[in-house]
DNA sequence: CACCCGTTATGACTTTTTTGCATAACGCCG
DNA sequence: CGGCGTTATGCAAAAAAGTCATAACGGGTG
């Protein structure tokens, strides 16, 4: 039996920003392709395409620069914006998850089961 | 743009508990019903008893004691285990979603957008 | 004792959501 | 000017969730 916990930020009821976004965007820094940013955390294209773009129209800003032929065949990279809110979600993040862990820890242990 | 935040419990990697299933047993402790407890929540019966038998089946012990026919058509009552279990989990989310909102009031407040 | 009632319990079907596959378009480069 | 690795989408397939219908149950009631 384990925790889970989990963060995210809505817009008009509709989820913009999670953690599997945050590994997204951070995966598509680090790669400069969301073809290989999508390989890297598993999920396919299709999926890291419709984040993006529903982000993208929830937020009304642009995240993520995408260029479609070219050196390496194209490519993408974030823009200013979604480096900021990269770290703000970063922030709101932070001790969270060590807090409900240790909370977890301390009401649910010292039993033969549940 | 607003934040949420979800605890849940899992067992081997399935979820057993989270806020829907506490106000489902909640709401079976106070109408003596899984049927009207669903109407409550506004989720249907077949899924209530979907989340009921997994929860049991999962955590592998009894939750909800069920009667068919009867007085009343019958009905349904927690066991000690589910209060038990109800009792910690409401330890668990104590104060966490308040941090959450805390910081997210910190983080994202003062701007124009985003 | 036969029927009524509101409940639990399920199977079958429908609708919605998610996932995956195929393919077009793009533009630098050799 | 064809090759390459991207981005970009439509469409089909699969999975999940929701809906509906109905059986079984058993105390209460007349």
């Amino acid at each position: 039996m384990q925790v889970r916990s989990k963060i995210w930020v809505e817009v008009g009821g509709e989820p913009v920003f999670g953690r599997g976004r945050r590994f997204l965007l951070e995966a598509i820094d680090k790669h400069g392709s969301i073809t290989r940013a999508a390989r890297e955390i598993n999920i396919s294209y299709r999926r890291a395409w419709s984040y993006i773009n529903a982000m993208e129209e929830r937020l009304g800003i642009g995240l993520v620069e995408r260029h479609t032929g070219g050196k390496n065949g194209g490519g993408a990279v974030l823009t200013d914006e979604a480096r900021r809110f990269l770290e703000k979600y970063a922030l709101l993040e932070e001790g969270v998850r060590e807090l409900v862990d240790e909370k977890f820890k301390n009401i649910f242990t010292g039993e033969r089961d549940v």
